[in-house]
DNA sequence: TACATAATACGATATTCATCTAAGTATGGA
DNA sequence: TCCATACTTAGATGAATATCGTATTATGTA
Protein backbone atom coordinates (compact mmCIF):
# COMPACT_ATOMS: atom_id res chain seq x y z
CA UNK A 1 0.00 0.00 0.00
CA UNK A 2 1.66 3.58 -0.97
CA UNK A 3 1.48 5.94 1.81
CA UNK A 4 -0.46 9.24 0.85
CA UNK A 5 -2.47 12.05 1.71
CA UNK A 6 -6.07 10.53 3.11
CA UNK A 7 -7.79 12.00 -0.11
CA UNK A 8 -10.76 9.73 0.96
CA UNK A 9 -11.29 11.84 4.25
CA UNK A 10 -12.36 15.16 2.51
CA UNK A 11 -13.59 13.29 -0.89
CA UNK A 12 -16.08 11.45 0.82
CA UNK A 13 -17.82 14.24 2.69
CA UNK A 14 -18.16 16.36 -0.63
CA UNK A 15 -19.29 13.15 -2.43
CA UNK A 16 -22.95 13.46 -1.40
CA UNK A 17 -24.94 15.97 -3.06
CA UNK A 18 -26.91 16.76 -0.18
CA UNK A 19 -23.96 17.62 1.97
CA UNK A 20 -22.48 19.44 -1.68
CA UNK A 21 -25.62 20.99 -1.78
CA UNK A 22 -25.66 22.41 1.88
CA UNK A 23 -22.00 23.56 1.28
CA UNK A 24 -22.32 25.24 -1.73
CA UNK A 25 -25.33 27.43 -0.08
CA UNK A 26 -23.01 28.07 3.00
CA UNK A 27 -20.69 29.67 0.45
CA UNK A 28 -22.32 32.66 1.07
CA UNK A 29 -21.17 32.90 4.38
CA UNK A 30 -23.97 33.76 6.22
CA UNK A 31 -25.70 31.91 8.90
CA UNK A 32 -28.52 29.37 8.21
CA UNK A 33 -30.65 27.38 10.18
CA UNK A 34 -31.06 23.55 9.41
CA UNK A 35 -34.79 24.08 8.51
CA UNK A 36 -33.69 26.45 5.78
CA UNK A 37 -30.32 24.29 4.69
CA UNK A 38 -32.72 21.38 3.75
CA UNK A 39 -35.37 23.44 2.34
CA UNK A 40 -32.10 24.19 -0.16
CA UNK A 41 -30.85 21.09 -0.38
CA UNK A 42 -34.03 19.69 -1.72
CA UNK A 43 -34.25 17.08 1.39
CA UNK A 44 -36.27 16.77 5.05
CA UNK A 45 -35.48 18.52 8.01
CA UNK A 46 -34.29 14.69 9.26
CA UNK A 47 -31.76 14.18 6.27
CA UNK A 48 -30.11 17.40 6.84
CA UNK A 49 -29.69 17.02 10.49
CA UNK A 50 -27.96 14.12 9.90
CA UNK A 51 -25.90 15.75 7.03
CA UNK A 52 -25.56 18.64 9.38
CA UNK A 53 -24.03 16.38 12.52
CA UNK A 54 -21.52 14.72 9.82
CA UNK A 55 -20.25 18.16 8.45
CA UNK A 56 -20.03 20.01 12.24
CA UNK A 57 -17.92 16.16 13.71
CA UNK A 58 -15.64 16.75 10.71
CA UNK A 59 -14.91 20.69 11.74
CA UNK A 60 -15.98 21.49 8.54
CA UNK A 61 -19.08 23.62 9.60
CA UNK A 62 -19.88 25.71 13.58
CA UNK A 63 -23.00 25.97 15.01
CA UNK A 64 -24.68 28.91 16.89
CA UNK A 65 -27.95 28.11 18.98
CA UNK A 66 -29.98 31.03 19.24
CA UNK A 67 -33.57 30.03 21.26
CA UNK A 68 -35.08 27.01 19.27
CA UNK A 69 -33.34 28.07 16.22
CA UNK A 70 -29.73 26.39 15.36
CA UNK A 71 -27.67 28.53 13.01
CA UNK A 72 -25.02 26.76 11.08
CA UNK A 73 -22.01 28.50 8.92
CA UNK A 74 -18.67 27.33 7.53
CA UNK A 75 -16.25 26.85 10.26
CA UNK A 76 -13.76 29.21 8.98
CA UNK A 77 -12.63 31.18 5.46
CA UNK A 78 -9.56 27.87 5.56
CA UNK A 79 -12.74 25.93 5.02
CA UNK A 80 -14.08 28.23 2.42
CA UNK A 81 -11.00 28.47 0.36
CA UNK A 82 -10.60 24.64 0.09
CA UNK A 83 -14.46 24.22 -1.09
CA UNK A 84 -13.23 27.34 -3.35
CA UNK A 85 -10.20 25.35 -4.83
CA UNK A 86 -12.55 22.28 -5.13
CA UNK A 87 -15.20 23.91 -7.61
CA UNK A 88 -12.49 25.32 -9.66
CA UNK A 89 -11.79 21.52 -10.37
CA UNK A 90 -15.09 20.05 -11.06
CA UNK A 91 -17.20 20.38 -13.82
CA UNK A 92 -19.46 23.42 -14.54
CA UNK A 93 -22.92 22.41 -13.25
CA UNK A 94 -25.45 21.41 -16.15
CA UNK A 95 -27.57 23.76 -16.99
CA UNK A 96 -31.46 22.62 -17.81
CA UNK A 97 -33.56 25.71 -17.51
CA UNK A 98 -33.42 29.31 -18.66
CA UNK A 99 -33.72 30.11 -14.92
CA UNK A 100 -30.38 28.07 -14.39
CA UNK A 101 -28.48 29.48 -17.39
CA UNK A 102 -29.25 33.02 -15.55
CA UNK A 103 -28.87 32.00 -12.12
CA UNK A 104 -25.61 30.88 -13.44
CA UNK A 105 -24.44 34.10 -15.41
CA UNK A 106 -25.37 36.22 -12.38
CA UNK A 107 -22.99 34.14 -10.08
CA UNK A 108 -20.24 34.10 -12.62
CA UNK A 109 -20.51 38.14 -12.87
CA UNK A 110 -20.51 38.87 -9.08
CA UNK A 111 -20.90 36.39 -6.15
CA UNK A 112 -19.70 36.20 -2.29
CA UNK A 113 -17.25 33.60 -1.35
CA UNK A 114 -17.50 33.38 2.17
CA UNK A 115 -16.91 37.17 3.21
CA UNK A 116 -15.95 38.58 0.15
CA UNK A 117 -15.95 39.55 -3.14
CA UNK A 118 -15.94 36.59 -6.09
CA UNK A 119 -16.67 36.14 -9.63
CA UNK A 120 -15.57 38.71 -12.81
CA UNK A 121 -16.27 41.57 -11.02
CA UNK A 122 -13.92 40.66 -8.11
CA UNK A 123 -11.25 39.71 -10.57
CA UNK A 124 -11.00 42.83 -12.30
CA UNK A 125 -10.92 44.68 -9.16
CA UNK A 126 -8.18 42.78 -7.84
CA UNK A 127 -6.11 42.84 -11.09
CA UNK A 128 -6.94 46.71 -11.25
CA UNK A 129 -5.69 46.92 -7.87
CA UNK A 130 -2.40 45.58 -9.08
CA UNK A 131 -1.93 47.41 -12.30
CA UNK A 132 -2.35 50.44 -9.85
CA UNK A 133 0.45 49.19 -7.77
CA UNK A 134 -1.56 49.21 -4.66
CA UNK A 135 -1.11 45.47 -3.56
CA UNK A 136 1.12 42.82 -5.17
CA UNK A 137 1.09 39.30 -5.62
CA UNK A 138 3.22 36.97 -3.67
CA UNK A 139 3.04 33.37 -3.70
CA UNK A 140 -0.62 32.98 -2.37
CA UNK A 141 -0.46 36.18 -0.76
CA UNK A 142 -1.19 40.07 -2.15
CA UNK A 143 0.80 42.41 -0.18
CA UNK A 144 -0.06 45.75 0.47
CA UNK A 145 2.39 48.86 -1.27
CA UNK A 146 3.16 51.84 0.42
CA UNK A 147 0.71 53.40 -1.92
CA UNK A 148 -1.54 50.74 -1.50
CA UNK A 149 -1.46 51.93 2.61
CA UNK A 150 -2.53 54.76 1.91
CA UNK A 151 -5.04 54.64 -0.50
CA UNK A 152 -7.24 51.91 1.48
CA UNK A 153 -6.44 54.57 4.23
CA UNK A 154 -8.28 57.11 2.02
CA UNK A 155 -10.85 55.01 1.21
CA UNK A 156 -11.95 54.08 4.93
CA UNK A 157 -10.33 50.47 5.86
CA UNK A 158 -8.25 50.18 8.64
CA UNK A 159 -5.36 47.98 7.82
CA UNK A 160 -4.10 47.75 10.78
CA UNK A 161 -7.19 46.27 12.73
CA UNK A 162 -7.37 43.95 9.91
CA UNK A 163 -4.05 42.69 10.53
CA UNK A 164 -4.71 42.21 14.13
CA UNK A 165 -7.27 39.32 12.80
CA UNK A 166 -6.57 36.09 13.55
CA UNK A 167 -6.94 34.95 10.16
CA UNK A 168 -4.91 35.11 6.96
CA UNK A 169 -4.49 39.00 5.80
CA UNK A 170 -4.79 39.10 2.22
CA UNK A 171 -4.89 35.50 0.95
CA UNK A 172 -5.03 34.86 -2.98
CA UNK A 173 -8.24 32.94 -3.23
CA UNK A 174 -8.70 30.57 -6.14
CA UNK A 175 -11.95 31.56 -8.09
CA UNK A 176 -14.29 28.53 -9.51
CA UNK A 177 -15.78 30.24 -12.50
CA UNK A 178 -12.70 32.66 -14.02
CA UNK A 179 -10.06 30.09 -12.83
CA UNK A 180 -7.46 32.51 -11.48
CA UNK A 181 -7.24 34.31 -8.68
CA UNK A 182 -8.88 37.37 -6.33
CA UNK A 183 -8.75 39.05 -3.07
CA UNK A 184 -9.34 36.99 -0.23
CA UNK A 185 -8.52 37.18 3.27
CA UNK A 186 -9.33 39.66 6.15
CA UNK A 187 -8.15 42.72 3.15
CA UNK A 188 -11.35 41.09 1.09
CA UNK A 189 -13.55 41.01 3.76
CA UNK A 190 -12.87 44.58 4.63
CA UNK A 191 -13.34 45.87 1.54
CA UNK A 192 -16.68 43.98 0.78
CA UNK A 193 -18.19 45.41 3.94
CA UNK A 194 -17.25 48.50 3.00
CA UNK A 195 -18.97 48.62 -0.46
CA UNK A 196 -21.96 47.02 1.30
CA UNK A 197 -21.76 50.27 3.80
CA UNK A 198 -21.69 52.54 0.99
CA UNK A 199 -24.36 51.01 -1.00
CA UNK A 200 -22.20 49.87 -3.80
CA UNK A 201 -23.43 45.84 -3.51
CA UNK A 202 -26.50 43.66 -2.09
CA UNK A 203 -26.51 40.64 -1.35
CA UNK A 204 -29.58 38.30 -1.54
CA UNK A 205 -31.84 36.15 0.78
CA UNK A 206 -30.61 32.57 -0.16
CA UNK A 207 -28.04 33.29 -2.64
CA UNK A 208 -24.49 34.06 -3.21
CA UNK A 209 -25.14 36.65 -5.84
CA UNK A 210 -24.15 39.82 -5.73
CA UNK A 211 -26.17 43.07 -7.03
CA UNK A 212 -24.18 45.71 -8.20
CA UNK A 213 -26.54 48.84 -7.48
CA UNK A 214 -25.97 52.47 -9.44
CA UNK A 215 -24.50 54.23 -6.64
CA UNK A 216 -21.55 51.04 -7.24
CA UNK A 217 -21.30 51.14 -10.63
CA UNK A 218 -20.24 55.22 -10.38
CA UNK A 219 -18.50 54.74 -7.63
CA UNK A 220 -15.89 51.57 -8.79
CA UNK A 221 -15.78 53.82 -11.72
CA UNK A 222 -14.44 56.40 -9.43
CA UNK A 223 -12.45 54.75 -7.71
CA UNK A 224 -10.87 52.44 -10.29
CA UNK A 225 -11.92 53.25 -13.77
CA UNK A 226 -13.84 50.49 -14.47
CA UNK A 227 -16.92 50.00 -16.45
CA UNK A 228 -19.07 47.27 -14.59
CA UNK A 229 -20.60 45.19 -17.73
CA UNK A 230 -24.42 43.77 -16.58
CA UNK B 1 -31.00 24.46 -4.70
CA UNK B 2 -28.09 26.75 -5.23
CA UNK B 3 -26.35 26.54 -8.76
CA UNK B 4 -23.01 25.64 -8.30
CA UNK B 5 -20.15 23.24 -10.06
CA UNK B 6 -20.90 19.33 -9.95
CA UNK B 7 -18.11 18.49 -6.71
CA UNK B 8 -19.44 15.37 -6.17
CA UNK B 9 -18.79 14.23 -9.88
CA UNK B 10 -14.79 14.89 -9.24
CA UNK B 11 -15.10 14.00 -5.71
CA UNK B 12 -17.19 10.65 -5.86
CA UNK B 13 -14.64 9.35 -7.71
CA UNK B 14 -11.61 10.00 -5.17
CA UNK B 15 -13.55 9.24 -1.86
CA UNK B 16 -13.53 5.28 -2.34
CA UNK B 17 -10.28 4.06 -0.40
CA UNK B 18 -9.23 1.78 -3.41
CA UNK B 19 -9.61 4.22 -5.99
CA UNK B 20 -8.05 6.55 -4.17
CA UNK B 21 -5.36 3.75 -3.53
CA UNK B 22 -4.42 2.98 -7.06
CA UNK B 23 -4.63 7.18 -8.36
CA UNK B 24 -1.47 7.42 -5.29
CA UNK B 25 0.07 4.55 -6.88
CA UNK B 26 -0.58 5.95 -10.76
CA UNK B 27 1.43 9.44 -9.10
CA UNK B 28 4.59 7.62 -9.92
CA UNK B 29 4.02 8.81 -13.62
CA UNK B 30 4.49 5.28 -14.37
CA UNK B 31 2.19 2.71 -16.27
CA UNK B 32 1.35 -0.13 -13.90
CA UNK B 33 -0.37 -3.34 -14.66
CA UNK B 34 -4.01 -4.47 -13.21
CA UNK B 35 -2.06 -7.10 -11.31
CA UNK B 36 0.34 -4.45 -10.10
CA UNK B 37 -2.07 -1.74 -9.33
CA UNK B 38 -4.99 -4.53 -6.94
CA UNK B 39 -1.44 -5.80 -4.98
CA UNK B 40 -0.97 -1.96 -3.90
CA UNK B 41 -4.29 -1.41 -3.33
CA UNK B 42 -4.65 -4.77 -1.52
CA UNK B 43 -7.60 -5.93 -3.72
CA UNK B 44 -8.25 -8.10 -6.20
CA UNK B 45 -7.60 -8.37 -9.55
CA UNK B 46 -11.61 -7.95 -10.29
CA UNK B 47 -12.01 -5.43 -8.21
CA UNK B 48 -8.96 -3.51 -9.30
CA UNK B 49 -10.35 -4.41 -12.80
CA UNK B 50 -13.96 -2.58 -11.74
CA UNK B 51 -12.44 0.84 -10.36
CA UNK B 52 -9.77 0.75 -13.23
CA UNK B 53 -12.47 0.49 -15.95
CA UNK B 54 -14.53 3.05 -14.05
CA UNK B 55 -11.69 5.37 -13.79
CA UNK B 56 -11.01 5.35 -17.64
CA UNK B 57 -14.80 6.11 -18.38
CA UNK B 58 -14.46 9.04 -17.02
CA UNK B 59 -11.07 9.81 -18.29
CA UNK B 60 -8.74 10.33 -15.23
CA UNK B 61 -6.39 7.07 -16.18
CA UNK B 62 -5.92 5.12 -19.72
CA UNK B 63 -5.09 2.23 -21.02
CA UNK B 64 -2.39 0.46 -23.33
CA UNK B 65 -2.03 -3.07 -24.05
CA UNK B 66 0.90 -4.89 -24.74
CA UNK B 67 0.36 -8.43 -25.43
CA UNK B 68 -1.65 -9.83 -22.37
CA UNK B 69 -1.05 -7.41 -20.18
CA UNK B 70 -2.89 -3.79 -19.66
CA UNK B 71 -0.54 -0.76 -19.07
CA UNK B 72 -2.70 1.97 -16.57
CA UNK B 73 -1.34 5.42 -16.54
CA UNK B 74 -2.75 8.84 -15.24
CA UNK B 75 -4.56 10.53 -18.42
CA UNK B 76 -2.36 13.42 -18.27
CA UNK B 77 -0.54 15.87 -16.33
CA UNK B 78 -3.74 17.95 -15.91
CA UNK B 79 -4.76 15.16 -13.61
CA UNK B 80 -1.67 15.24 -12.12
CA UNK B 81 -1.79 18.62 -11.08
CA UNK B 82 -5.41 17.86 -9.51
CA UNK B 83 -4.50 15.37 -7.53
CA UNK B 84 -1.77 17.02 -6.22
CA UNK B 85 -4.16 19.75 -5.23
CA UNK B 86 -6.39 17.43 -3.41
CA UNK B 87 -3.88 15.92 -1.68
CA UNK B 88 -2.31 19.32 -0.67
CA UNK B 89 -6.03 19.88 0.52
CA UNK B 90 -6.22 16.15 2.57
CA UNK B 91 -4.96 15.23 6.33
CA UNK B 92 -1.43 13.46 6.16
CA UNK B 93 -1.77 9.96 6.47
CA UNK B 94 -2.27 8.33 9.99
CA UNK B 95 1.30 6.64 10.16
CA UNK B 96 1.31 3.31 12.17
CA UNK B 97 4.15 1.78 11.47
CA UNK B 98 8.18 2.95 12.11
CA UNK B 99 8.33 1.48 8.40
CA UNK B 100 5.64 3.86 7.63
CA UNK B 101 6.81 6.56 9.27
CA UNK B 102 10.27 6.17 7.48
CA UNK B 103 8.16 5.75 4.22
CA UNK B 104 6.80 9.18 4.71
CA UNK B 105 9.93 10.65 5.90
CA UNK B 106 11.70 9.42 2.38
CA UNK B 107 8.77 10.81 0.18
CA UNK B 108 8.47 14.23 2.00
CA UNK B 109 12.18 14.24 0.88
CA UNK B 110 11.81 13.85 -2.67
CA UNK B 111 9.12 11.89 -4.75
CA UNK B 112 8.03 11.76 -8.02
CA UNK B 113 4.93 14.06 -8.88
CA UNK B 114 3.50 12.40 -12.35
CA UNK B 115 6.73 13.08 -14.32
CA UNK B 116 8.65 16.16 -12.48
CA UNK B 117 10.40 16.01 -9.32
CA UNK B 118 8.36 17.22 -5.67
CA UNK B 119 9.08 17.17 -2.29
CA UNK B 120 11.87 19.50 -0.47
CA UNK B 121 14.09 18.81 -2.70
CA UNK B 122 12.21 20.55 -5.60
CA UNK B 123 10.70 22.91 -3.77
CA UNK B 124 14.49 24.07 -2.78
CA UNK B 125 15.89 23.29 -6.21
CA UNK B 126 12.57 25.69 -7.60
CA UNK B 127 13.10 28.47 -5.17
CA UNK B 128 16.94 28.53 -5.60
CA UNK B 129 16.59 28.63 -9.55
CA UNK B 130 13.99 31.73 -8.32
CA UNK B 131 16.47 33.08 -6.53
CA UNK B 132 19.37 33.23 -9.55
CA UNK B 133 17.06 34.63 -11.60
CA UNK B 134 16.13 31.75 -13.71
CA UNK B 135 12.90 31.71 -13.83
CA UNK B 136 9.87 33.92 -12.52
CA UNK B 137 7.13 32.99 -11.00
CA UNK B 138 3.64 34.94 -12.89
CA UNK B 139 0.51 33.29 -11.34
CA UNK B 140 0.51 29.79 -12.07
CA UNK B 141 3.16 29.39 -14.04
CA UNK B 142 6.78 29.81 -14.27
CA UNK B 143 8.66 32.31 -16.96
CA UNK B 144 11.91 31.64 -18.14
CA UNK B 145 14.06 34.43 -17.87
CA UNK B 146 16.72 35.45 -20.55
CA UNK B 147 19.26 34.40 -17.64
CA UNK B 148 17.21 31.03 -17.33
CA UNK B 149 17.79 30.29 -21.06
CA UNK B 150 21.28 30.37 -20.86
CA UNK B 151 21.68 28.12 -17.81
CA UNK B 152 18.53 25.74 -18.86
CA UNK B 153 20.53 25.66 -22.71
CA UNK B 154 24.12 25.41 -20.94
CA UNK B 155 22.46 22.21 -18.85
CA UNK B 156 21.73 20.42 -21.57
CA UNK B 157 17.79 21.47 -22.32
CA UNK B 158 16.21 22.23 -25.00
CA UNK B 159 13.73 25.54 -24.44
CA UNK B 160 12.30 25.02 -27.76
CA UNK B 161 11.73 21.03 -28.74
CA UNK B 162 10.15 21.56 -24.62
CA UNK B 163 7.81 24.80 -26.26
CA UNK B 164 6.83 22.98 -28.68
CA UNK B 165 4.99 19.75 -26.80
CA UNK B 166 1.31 20.05 -26.41
CA UNK B 167 1.17 21.07 -22.59
CA UNK B 168 1.53 23.59 -19.97
CA UNK B 169 4.93 24.61 -20.56
CA UNK B 170 6.18 25.39 -16.64
CA UNK B 171 3.85 25.15 -14.16
CA UNK B 172 3.76 26.14 -11.05
CA UNK B 173 2.54 22.75 -9.47
CA UNK B 174 1.32 22.54 -5.79
CA UNK B 175 3.13 20.44 -3.81
CA UNK B 176 1.62 18.30 -0.88
CA UNK B 177 3.76 17.94 1.00
CA UNK B 178 5.43 21.31 1.22
CA UNK B 179 2.44 23.07 1.02
CA UNK B 180 3.86 25.50 -1.76
CA UNK B 181 4.54 25.54 -5.19
CA UNK B 182 7.60 23.43 -7.71
CA UNK B 183 8.08 23.56 -11.26
CA UNK B 184 6.10 21.18 -13.06
CA UNK B 185 5.16 21.01 -16.62
CA UNK B 186 7.33 20.39 -19.81
CA UNK B 187 10.21 21.97 -18.21
CA UNK B 188 9.91 20.30 -15.20
CA UNK B 189 9.80 17.05 -16.79
CA UNK B 190 12.95 18.18 -19.04
CA UNK B 191 14.70 18.76 -15.95
CA UNK B 192 13.64 15.41 -14.03
CA UNK B 193 14.40 13.41 -17.45
CA UNK B 194 17.97 15.31 -17.63
CA UNK B 195 18.97 13.99 -13.47
CA UNK B 196 18.06 10.71 -14.49
CA UNK B 197 20.21 10.54 -17.17
CA UNK B 198 22.99 12.50 -15.25
CA UNK B 199 22.71 9.64 -12.86
CA UNK B 200 21.70 12.36 -10.35
CA UNK B 201 18.80 10.99 -9.11
CA UNK B 202 17.02 7.20 -9.50
CA UNK B 203 13.55 5.93 -9.25
CA UNK B 204 12.65 2.76 -7.36
CA UNK B 205 10.14 0.36 -8.45
CA UNK B 206 6.26 0.81 -7.07
CA UNK B 207 7.28 3.99 -5.22
CA UNK B 208 6.78 7.52 -5.76
CA UNK B 209 9.82 7.37 -3.95
CA UNK B 210 13.61 9.22 -5.33
CA UNK B 211 16.69 8.64 -4.02
CA UNK B 212 19.62 10.83 -4.41
CA UNK B 213 22.39 9.53 -5.68
CA UNK B 214 26.01 10.77 -4.54
CA UNK B 215 26.85 12.20 -7.95
CA UNK B 216 23.12 14.52 -7.72
CA UNK B 217 24.33 15.30 -4.28
CA UNK B 218 27.70 16.90 -6.04
CA UNK B 219 26.26 17.65 -8.82
CA UNK B 220 23.22 19.87 -7.33
CA UNK B 221 26.08 20.95 -4.74
CA UNK B 222 27.85 22.56 -8.38
CA UNK B 223 25.24 23.70 -9.98
CA UNK B 224 23.07 25.28 -7.57
CA UNK B 225 25.02 25.59 -4.67
CA UNK B 226 22.51 23.51 -2.74
CA UNK B 227 23.43 21.18 0.14
CA UNK B 228 21.64 18.00 0.28
CA UNK B 229 20.44 17.10 3.84
CA UNK B 230 19.00 13.38 4.41
C1' DT C 1 -2.07 -28.76 -28.52
C1' DA C 2 -1.97 -28.20 -23.70
C1' DC C 3 -1.18 -25.29 -20.08
C1' DA C 4 -0.13 -21.06 -17.41
C1' DT C 5 -0.88 -16.27 -16.82
C1' DA C 6 -3.33 -11.63 -17.24
C1' DA C 7 -7.31 -9.66 -17.28
C1' DT C 8 -12.26 -9.13 -17.66
C1' DA C 9 -17.33 -10.53 -17.20
C1' DC C 10 -21.01 -12.10 -14.50
C1' DG C 11 -23.60 -13.08 -10.58
C1' DA C 12 -24.11 -13.25 -5.57
C1' DT C 13 -23.24 -11.12 -1.27
C1' DA C 14 -22.52 -7.83 2.04
C1' DT C 15 -21.91 -3.38 3.54
C1' DT C 16 -22.46 1.26 3.67
C1' DC C 17 -25.35 4.97 4.11
C1' DA C 18 -28.89 8.36 2.58
C1' DT C 19 -33.60 8.78 3.31
C1' DC C 20 -37.97 8.69 5.42
C1' DT C 21 -41.65 7.85 9.14
C1' DA C 22 -42.54 8.24 13.75
C1' DA C 23 -41.47 9.81 18.08
C1' DG C 24 -39.18 12.74 21.32
C1' DT C 25 -36.91 17.17 23.15
C1' DA C 26 -36.50 22.07 23.48
C1' DT C 27 -38.23 26.61 23.08
C1' DG C 28 -41.45 30.42 22.56
C1' DG C 29 -45.92 32.30 22.60
C1' DA C 30 -50.98 32.39 23.50
C1' DT D 1 -51.03 24.99 30.73
C1' DC D 2 -51.47 24.10 25.96
C1' DC D 3 -50.00 24.33 21.47
C1' DA D 4 -47.01 25.40 17.54
C1' DT D 5 -42.51 25.44 15.80
C1' DA D 6 -37.53 24.00 15.23
C1' DC D 7 -34.86 20.45 15.51
C1' DT D 8 -32.97 15.88 16.76
C1' DT D 9 -33.02 10.85 17.66
C1' DA D 10 -34.24 6.14 16.69
C1' DG D 11 -35.53 2.67 13.78
C1' DA D 12 -36.84 0.82 9.26
C1' DT D 13 -36.17 0.78 4.42
C1' DG D 14 -34.06 0.85 0.20
C1' DA D 15 -30.64 1.97 -3.07
C1' DA D 16 -26.00 2.08 -4.45
C1' DT D 17 -21.90 -0.19 -4.89
C1' DA D 18 -17.51 -2.45 -3.41
C1' DT D 19 -16.04 -6.98 -3.08
C1' DC D 20 -15.25 -11.64 -4.20
C1' DG D 21 -15.98 -16.50 -6.19
C1' DT D 22 -16.50 -18.50 -10.46
C1' DA D 23 -16.24 -18.61 -15.23
C1' DT D 24 -14.58 -16.84 -19.63
C1' DT D 25 -11.48 -14.60 -22.98
C1' DA D 26 -6.98 -13.46 -24.61
C1' DT D 27 -2.26 -14.17 -24.96
C1' DG D 28 2.18 -16.29 -24.41
C1' DT D 29 4.96 -20.51 -23.66
C1' DA D 30 6.31 -25.39 -23.39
Amino acid sequence: MIIHPNISALTALLAEKSRAAILAALMDGKFHTASELAYMASIKPQTASFHLAKLEENNIIICEKHGRFRYFRLANDEVANTLEIIMSLSPLPEVRSLNQSSQLKKLEHARTCYDHLAGRVSVNLTNTMQQAGYIERNNKEFIVTAAGELFFKDFGIDLVGLSKKRRSFSHACLDWSERTHHLGGALGNGLFEKYIELGWIETKANSREIVITSQGKSGFKDLFGLEMQI
